[in-house]
DNA sequence: CGTTCGAATGGAACCGTTTCCCTTTTTCGC
DNA sequence: GCGAAAAAGGGAAACGGTTCCATTCGAACG
């Protein structure tokens, strides 16, 4: 293995010079520069980033912390991220912080503290106390996708806008009996939840309808399980659906399915997130486009790593509403033509 | 920042000797080990990663390539190997090398040649002649998880296995016309669905049956398309359908649902992966456990690195059968009773 | 034409560990 | 009780870069 002391006397200049020459930083003749570099390249060279870490105190990494691996939202979250630092030469190194295990512990009391990155990204943590405090002890950026307690960067959804824009869809599609699905559970964290509930909640009670709540385990099954037992039992069955995510919705059009019940003649369901199996069920549902989130949150802590001074902010996105096909009037209502397509 | 140096002045003993004492290697009076890591720790002092890699040529890091995030299957390797690197103390960095992208070359030219890792995980990479060359040139030792070229260690399902496994339940149930869907394409990479198809294949041609194949995306939405074009000429439509995985066998119920072809009675659907969805639609399937192969790998890895003598080992994987309620005789069979369970 | 300033380069210190090598002390077998 | 070997610990040299500081040289400026 060649190091720059080697690269240095085959270019006929110092070990100083060539770290110039390949950095960048400070004078350097053109023609030199360009000599070390093309003797560099000859030689194979590859600077160690241990000893330039060690030099400069930065690592040229950054570190991501999510909770969960293999489920969607996180999954697109990581490939948006994935995708910025790729292109700035970042790397990227990975805890998995699943809440309330022994290894979430260790990530947050070992792992980070080693503090081998420039900058964190956490995604849809919801950090408690001590957890919070070993954060901030780290003294290194952090940006936060979903919500995290305190003051750093935040990308997020705005889950209460998505909701109310979603219950008004089907208010204005005539519908009086609509029934939130959804938990108050894990998934994003509950945060995302009560968000989205609440902002249901309250465009049913603004408008004078009646609010009704079924709890879900927030997953596919979860969602088929629930909607086996509310839509079962003909007295509580309402004519529309809000989940608080597609994969709930999904697995409530297939409980319908298998109920006999058609979707959207005689049952809509509208969903959050537009999933990737979204599609498939023409599922009308509100995009939050999480692989943007990571990429936005990624560009917002480079930016922030460049430019210490530049103060963290808040990002807030506002879910666009794609109509498919799985929502229309409620049945016996005059009908209405709804197009197939995509609105604001 | 305290150093090891504070440490060492605060224990009243020299820079050599707290190194020793905290890392564990040479000799250390157990009193004066005792003190130094009490020391240590009332100072919060945290070793600088950079510094030790630097000293030793060791990062206690992992690289993991892989080229999907957000598939199930490498989602859950991903998840098996995080949680083995975890518990061992290693960090985790991860390369995202989606096939024909720019972004993966740099990850092969530029990301891997900086060796920041010890070993690396290689799961589902198909490399082309130059990424493997690129791969045995960073010297470092490599374990995959699915195929890769050359002698590295590997982790895998026995693919031919498993589908062999599998059209023989189906075979046994009585079923003639079987037919095979999934593709030659991505995935988990074409050697897998080769492998699988090639397992299915033999098995048709010694029970001296017909081979019939319907190519289909590698997708839940591809399993869906290619069953509706099949299922919905009465001509072409077999007893039992294997499909490469669960993703396109659960498309391909879903298909048969909405054609009113009522599964397993008219139609027997097999897959291969134990998808965490394959129990919400009773999905006879040949399980594989990703998380496991992960795991396996990586355990393989962390061997190799405290014993370097150790030969690589290759580990097939034989996938186990679980029969739901997605199989059954062929209609008009005289009815034999199956029972729901696991066999192997 | 002398001074000053910027460009280009080299020497050496430094980043924070680990480890080699050497000295001193202890232990243990005979 | 003595010698050898093992245990304990210290000083200093790595590891491979970056960067401070000093030096030289040439050009620009008054």
């Amino acid at each position: 293995m060649s190091g720059i002391e080697d690269v240095a006397r085959a270019a006929g200049v110092s070990k100083a010079t060539a770290s110039r020459a390949l950095t960048g930083h400070g004078y350097v003749a053109a023609a030199t520069r360009e000599r070390v570099a093309r003797v560099a390249h000859e030689m194979g060279y590859v600077p160690s980033s241990s000893a330039a870490s060690l030099a400069t105190g930065r690592t040229r990494n950054i570190g991501v912390v999510m909770p969960y691996l293999n489920r969607w939202f996180f999954a697109e979250v990581l490939e948006g991220i994935q995708e910025v630092l790729l292109e700035s030469g970042y790397d990227l190194t990975l805890y998995d912080a699943k809440p309330g295990t022994e290894g979430r512990r260790r990530v947050f009391d070992d792992f980070l503290a080693r503090k081998r990155f420039d900058g964190l990204i956490a995604v849809g943590l919801e950090p408690d106390d001590h957890e919070l405090e070993r954060l901030v002890a780290i003294g290194r950026p952090v940006v936060s996708v979903v919500a995290i307690g305190d003051n750093a960067g935040v990308v997020r959804l705005d889950d209460e806008y998505a909701a109310r824009r979603a219950t008004t869809h089907l208010i204005e599609l005539g519908h009086t009996k609509i029934t939130f699905l959804g938990g108050v559970s894990v998934s994003s964290g509950p945060h995302v939840d009560r968000a989205r509930l609440s902002g249901y909640q309250r465009t049913m009670t603004e408008a004078g309808l009646t609010v009704t709540h079924v709890r879900s385990e927030v997953s596919l099954p979860g969602g088929y399980a629930a909607a086996v037992d509310l839509l079962g039992d003909p007295a509580r069955r309402p004519t529309a659906l809000l989940a608080t995510c597609d994969e709930v919705a999904i697995g409530a059009i297939i409980a319908a399915r298998r109920l006999g019940i058609p979707v959207p003649s005689a049952l809509s369901v509208v969903g959050i997130d537009n999933h990737e199996f979204a599609e498939m069920f023409s599922l009308t549902t509100l995009e939050q486009s999480p692989r943007s989130q990571g990429m936005h949150a990624t560009q917002m802590l480079l930016g922030q790593l460049e430019d210490p001074t530049q103060v963290p902010q808040d990002v807030s996105i506002q879910a666009r509403l794609i109509v498919r096909n799985s929502t229309a009037p409620p049945p016996g209502t005059a009908s209405v033509t709804v197009g197939v397509g995509v609105t604001s």
